[in-house]
DNA sequence: GATGAATGAGAGTTCATTCAT
DNA sequence: TATGAATGAACTCTCATTCAT
């Protein structure tokens, strides 16, 4: 009724919200976006099933949501990375480890599924693919910063850019969570493989 | 008494098999395993959904299938790499752009969500790494065969094998058939960052 | 939080059950398990198909219930019926009696098919054989009372009483519900040849 | 093509369709009708599936040769019984025992399916009860002769007729081939149960 | 006649979504 | 707003029947 319980609603509302997509990333990630139950989301969120309504319209709906957040979250880690102090290695080596030790696995198996599968509206997956492409650019930034500090080798820096981030995700869709069968020391080597001077 | 010709049973039986794989392939590649019907998998083979099950006793069924064979296509391929004659740019040069040719993106698709999937039986998810890793030793044996010769980077071969296939599959994720964004020719590229010289 | 009442909820579902298994029996003892189709059981019940399955796990599941229910029916039955004041003739008449105009000839029927088909897992057939042994007791005990007073032939109690009841479940199924041809009198009938003095 | 090679075909036509009944009565009464496949009774009787339709139209066809054929057999025995030498218990204690020796409790089965349920068409319904009724008669005789001679219990003799047929089809629903709990010697005693003097 | 691969309608079961409370 | 019972379309799998060989 009074202004603070409106705006106290409206946090409320943000949090679940969050709440539900935290929820919907992880079994998502895990199981496929078909093969997820809106009940899953539910009772991993902690919220009943008919709630979930009341904040998205429908299980696309969650999935598309993701997909933006995902993308915008990914967008300020590569910022984050390029706005790291030292040279164009330490910045990569930062870009690296911090990839691994977020939730950016996740986030990349949702976003491969969007542009991939024909089930995906095609405005979506044009929509991911532009803005996956413009993610490149703040690691297209280090690297061409790098070239020319003679740190890493010549060649176009987006295109080194695409091929660094699919080595990335390559790697990390061979080392899953629960799976430390590959060591995550083979990022850095791979990372070797940029640099001028090895 | 048998009216039939039982050799050609046979040898139609093992055509319908692989009919039905192929068209599952594509259309579990192009939509992901529990959004593909049977249905959609008897209407591409051109054969009745019941009479899928004649050959195989369930989707899983199927999906297993294809990935045994898919995994033992891509050792007959990398086999072949190895085989080639040439240096060891050349064996590589050859199994990269033998890759972008075939249908192992649709592999490399179902490879990764046999990997990562929680729907998956644990039992397959073990074959499948175990397979995948085995299948990294030709890829290995040519990138040791051309550090000897001074043509590649130094390092673990298996690790180079992994992170080169890595690389593969990351960007084949990006460059789906029918969506030519990525040019090819980036491969290549990526390629290069393995030789010595550059 | 929840804004429905628990104890409601609880009692709805109760009678939710009740429903869906009275109509069950209805329509499998009308046209055998396999032969019924959870819808029909669905329509019967006024429930949607998919309802059914919040309440029971599978159609055997169902079928199952029903015969955990009607044999605890039928030992309530028949111990009311040793309860009746009386001679035994008294007490056998009354069971008879309300034999035939309980819904006794349908459970009869599902026990039937329960004992004796072979699509009827080994656990479920040694149960309800079990537990229809035990159900004869209260029959036994009428019967040998009535021994003791010189009303009854004479012979082993639980035999008399199998044959009793395989009399009647035999006459039972002669003379369905909407096939009255035969006179229910001859339950009576039946009844005599117990009695020592005819 | 010979007069020779006609009668051979019609002896062995009747031969194979006389196999496809035995096999379809086994299965049949082990898992009733509709859960029975016509490939369990082509598997049963050594033949392919098609071969079945050669000699029968449907399913439905073969249960209603079944019926037919075994209400047939079943006369026949009745009047064997009647045919016995001796007194009337003679005649009847022949009857049991030779009851429970022949396939009867499978005839029996499927009568009481094709009289009850709700899936046999009434005409089949009709003719199967009028049948049964009709295939007293024999009983029906020996127990009148028996009466006359003083053996057994006074009352209507057809009711009486149906009285023992109930018991004996109520006890072999309970002892059914390969559950031998229940001593068949409890035949025996239910026909005590008709004797004047026991 | 004999075979068994092929068909497709139909059954059991699941699940996204709605709605009364 | 929150809940979970209810709905029914859609999916997987089965099986009576047909038909080319």
């Amino acid at each position: 009724m009074s202004p603070r319980n409106k705006e106290k609603d409206q946090q409320l509302r943000a949090e679940r919200t969050s709440q539900i997509l935290d929820s919907a990333l992880t079994v998502i990630a895990r199981r496929g976006l078909s093969a997820t139950k809106v009940a899953d989301i539910a009772e991993m969120a902690g919220v009943s099933v008919g709630n979930i309504y009341k904040y998205f319209s429908s299980k696309e709906d969650i999935f598309e949501a993701l997909l933006h957040r995902g993308q915008q979250e990914y967008r300020d880690f590569a910022e984050e990375a390029w706005g790291q102090a030292g040279s164009a290695k330490d910045r990569l080596s930062w870009y690296t480890v911090n990839w691994l030790n977020k939730r950016e696995w996740a986030i990349t198996t949702l976003l491969q599924h969007a542009r991939t599968s024909e089930t995906i509206p095609e405005r979506l997956k044009q929509a991911v693919s532009a803005k996956f492409k413009d993610n490149l650019r703040p690691i297209a930034a280090i690297i061409e910063d790098g070239q020319q500090r003679g740190e890493i080798v010549s060649g176009a820096s987006m295109e080194l850019a695409l091929i660094y981030v699919s080595m990335m995700e390559g790697l990390t869709l061979h080392d899953i969570p629960g799976t430390p069968e590959l060591s995550s020391g083979i990022a850095e080597s791979a990372l070797q493989l940029l640099l001028r001077d090895r």
